[in-house]
DNA sequence: TCCACTTACACATTTGAATAGA
DNA sequence: ATCTATTCAAATGTGTAAGTGG
């Protein structure tokens, strides 16, 4: 096994200050992230954000992209998004708002999207924003593609990991740190419900120019660009047309942030009924996010859900408390000791990315290849108490025994057709079985990564 | 009848191969 | 022969509208 420290020698500067001190200082971490179009994220927040959800897939948009601090530049990390629930319940759109439309589905399989890049030296997660452009949301939950399968008409929030380790076989040894965003959360649709999102989304999607107002192809609008205004009386028409004028002109939707977003959110009736409380006003939600980025105990989800997310966020309740100060993303400094040792590993194939020389010295990384049924045993070993002192997180709530995912049928849940027999068979003859954690690992936590 | 969902469609961007020129 | 820039077609990503089914 090669120790994290084994890397020492690669430097060709001085090491780092943490790493100076000493080895087990160097393992000391202070990672933090960012989330990037942090204005268009709270624009679309504060209206209530939709993501489409189709049978072959689609992608978010305004889609996940943040920024990474504090990596150590040579050490490996993995980059992580999975879909958590927002709380237990199924919404309808009525009107002009959101409400509870009674309990939740069970829960799809859980997925989670392991970033193209992954593994990567920090310094490469931390040379530039990283894009979770081509992350897919799917309802089907047959789904063999990779995608993230949600429900409709159910809200969720995505999850970011981030875990040192050389592979993903490393994982196992490593501490995942995770991070969330408050504006970041949505409603899974299949079609949208509030005509603004539809507009916001049209004005500010690339793809979607055709639809636009400017555009050549006004036919296609079943309103008049103004009638939005009229089916929805309570929204702000000036803070809306400061976004609305000019696609990717986010400059403009400060304005937006100005708004008393209590009066505009579709969430009215979801704080009517949510087991949530709402944030005390002028609460730093910052702060309670923060918590979450400490990976959950294997406890169930709802109780943590209630307990993290309390007092926040309908997606009007975060307004205005990031603590940012205007800077454009919103920031969560991780408190987990960036503790990792990387178990040696044979990896021969080097990434695009990293060919060529790099101050760390000659890497060797795994090329892309299917981690299937690793990280799943690798989590559910991680949650096992002593190993790396910190729980793997359960996806589900209390309402939804694991029970029903203890045994996925082959045939609904085939592994990937470029996944080879030998992970399959480490994840499945493994065997870790800690409590629900057991039950979740047989399944494809971080099936069909997209690579 | 209502509502969630699917599908085909037109229009947009993105991507990659082919080609031309330096 | 190599590299770069341009062109073009295919692939892919959009929301819309009509239709389906419970």
């Amino acid at each position: 096994m090669q120790s994290i420290r084994d890397l020492k020698p690669n430097f060709s500067g001085p090491p780092p200050a943490s790493m100076a001190a000493g080895p087990d200082a160097y393992l000391q971490g202070n990672i933090r992230m960012t989330l990037e179009d942090t204005e268009l994220w709270k624009t679309f927040h504060e209206i209530g954000t939709e993501m489409i959800i189709t049978k072959p897939g689609r992608r978010m948009f305004p889609h996940c992209k943040v920024r990474l601090f504090g990596l150590h530049h040579c050490a490996k990390y993995i980059l992580l998004v999975d879909m958590v629930p927002e709380d237990g319940f199924r919404y309808k759109w009525n009107k002009d708002k959101w409400e509870v439309a009674g309990k939740a589905e069970p829960q799809p399989p859980c997925r989670t999207y392991l970033h193209p890049d992954s593994p990567a030296p920090g310094s490469h997660w931390i040379k530039q924003p990283v894009s979770f452009l081509k992350l897919k949301l799917t309802n089907n939950t047959l789904d063999q593609h990779g995608h993230i399968i949600l429900h409709s008409m159910h809200r969720y929030h995505p999850r970011f990991h981030i875990v040192q380790a050389d592979d993903l076989f490393s994982v196992r040894w490593s501490v995942f740190q995770t991070f969330t965003f408050p504006e970041t959360s949505f409603t899974a649709v299949t079609a949208y419900q509030n005509t603004k999102i539809t507009k916001l989304k049209i004005n500010h999607n690339p793809f979607a120019k055709g639809f636009r107002d400017e555009g050549t192809n006004k036919k296609r609008w079943v309103l008049p660009p103004d009638a939005i205004f009229t089916v929805l009386p309570h929204f702000c028409q000036s803070s809306y047309e400061g976004y609305a004028r000019e696609d990717g002109d986010l400059a403009k939707s400060k304005e937006v942030d100005a708004v008393k977003v209590e009066r505009y959110s579709p969430w009215v009736a979801e704080r009517e009924h949510s087991v949530r409380t709402d944030s005390p006003a002028g609460a730093d939600t910052r702060d309670m996010y923060n918590a979450e980025q400490l990976v959950p105990a294997p406890a169930s989800y709802q109780p943590y859900r209630v307990h993290e997310y309390g007092k926040s966020p309908s997606p009007s309740s975060s307004i205005g408390s990031s603590s940012n100060g205007g800077s454009g993303r919103s920031s969560f400094e991780s408190r987990v000791p960036d503790v990792a040792t990387v178990p040696d590993h044979d990896s021969s194939k080097p990434r695009a990315h990293e060919i060529g020389p790099t101050p760390c010295g000659p890497q060797h990384l795994p090329g892309p290849q299917d981690y299937t049924g690793v990280l799943n045993m690798t989590m559910a070993q991680a949650s096992k108490p002593g190993v790396i002192g910190h729980h793997i997180y359960n996806p589900y709530s209390a309402e939804q025994p694991l029970g029903q995912w203890s045994s996925p049928t082959p045939t609904q849940y085939p592994p990937p057709h470029h996944l080879t027999t030998d992970y399959t068979t480490q994840a499945v003859h493994h065997g870790y079985h800690h409590g629900n954690m057991a039950e979740w690992s047989q399944y494809p936590l971080f099936s069909y990564s997209c690579w």
